[in-house]
DNA sequence: GATTGGTATAATGTATACCAGATGCCAGGG
DNA sequence: CCCTGGCATCTGGTATACATTATACCAATC
């Protein structure tokens, strides 16, 4: 047996300015509303590196990085502005979601172990008695933790990463559509059915469930959602 | 009907230098080989900034974007790399990839016209009659163009751009892996029975072939390609 | 000879200064 | 009353300077 020895953590926990600059701004552009119709879209450098209490530099560069991930625009000489997601960039990430998630899907049936599947079902332990409607904020946590989940269970990492980054935008409209698109009762029963293929290992019916549920969502907020524009 | 008027596109084609810089180093990264021995990784933000001839601040946001796109990494005072993928990566890589497009191909055959459709075909019109191995340079060409085409007549664009970001990284083990990969004679007669199931507009079956060949691929990485790591 | 510690150098992270382009206001004219 | 042009101001883009940290080299000691 070894020797004891000092066992340390690295010290680089520190994250640069420009890290710490990031976090902060896409949490508070992903928990804005962004379509409330007094809503400020243009972001002032020079304000915002006074109250970040930084310099323009490391604010600039976290900006940058919002802008590749598409929560902002860069305007050359014009400043830089919080972007609205038009109706059809939602369809149109719900639709690469539904691709991911089926895919995910199909992974999940040769990769998960019959405990992991399990959990899925747990996660709507709560709901199985009916009452869903009158707990409708909780519910909706549950049905965001049931799709990570299964992305997660995939075991492939880049399918979780794009999956999240896509997800990332759909928070900001989550607060305003959250009544009208997790009509609750349908979609528990397509999660179940969900994780019944699953628990069958059955790979192309549970593929095809996913994507229908989430091909399902998108044509509902083509049909319903009308404040974008 | 409308008076004729004067039409005029934008001035502003000038690319900020950050945007300049920032497409200069993405071919430059694309365009080598990674993986040879003596690659130089490491980027000297002084030494590039003066090859560039523009100062340090719009360079490290273009060096931000690329870390963002992970084609380089940051690591906080010690300077930017080029990244290497892992086999896994690609692997992972391959298979969002066969989710994009087995998405894709699904829209395709409710979205794209006959004539569209039939363009498909007329890209592998040269390779009909065998002797493909002979012109594997260009056969090559041609399945890319197959692919990117299969997405771009999704009529989902982000479906498109998300799998363009993908591919960027597959550029660079491209070079390497060219003879054993593109395995053109099989390739060929996958790509006929893709483009049979959309010309039949049967979604379920381009969907799967289009998946299983990308799968296909993806295995055959795993099996073969020993060179990363 | 190998290893450790100190110092010098170079490179990165951040701040600031300067410049150019965009917006808004106001005056003047139609 | 509206439109145009010029001016002032403001904001973003870039360069540069400074501070902090990593790396390399050398010397001293075991």
């Amino acid at each position: 047996m070894a020797a004891p020895q000092l066992v340390v953590k690295p010290v680089r926990e520190e994250l640069s300015l420009t890290d710490k600059s990031y976090n902060i701004l896409k949490k508070a552009i992903t928990s804005m509303d962004i379509y409330a119709d007094d809503a400020q879209l243009k972001m002032d450098e020079r304000k915002l590196s006074q109250q970040l209490g930084i310099s323009r530099t490391p604010l600039r560069e976290a900006l940058v990085r919002l802008e590749q991930e598409g929560l902002v625009t860069i305007a050359p000489r014009m400043g830089v502005f919080i972007v609205q997601k038009t109706k059809q960039e939602i369809i149109e990430m719900i639709t690469v979601w539904a691709a991911l998630e089926s895919m995910a899907a199909r992974l999940l049936t040769e990769n998960a172990t019959d405990a992991e599947i399990a959990s899925l079902r747990e996660i709507f332990s709560d709901f199985l008695d009916g009452g869903v409607t009158a707990r409708i904020d909780e519910y909706s946590d549950r049905n965001i933790k049931f799709h990570q989940t299964i992305l997660e269970l995939s075991r492939c990492r880049l399918l979780k990463d794009t999956a999240d980054k896509l997800f990332l935008h759909m928070r900001g409209i989550r607060a305003r559509t959250i009544n009208e698109l997790d009509r609750a009762p349908r979609s528990i029963i397509d999660h179940l059915s969900i994780i019944e293929a699953l628990e069958n290992r059955d790979a192309a019916l549970a593929e095809k469930l996913v994507r229908e549920h989430a091909l399902d969502l998108a044509a509902h907020v083509d049909k319903h959602v009308n404040y974008l524009e």
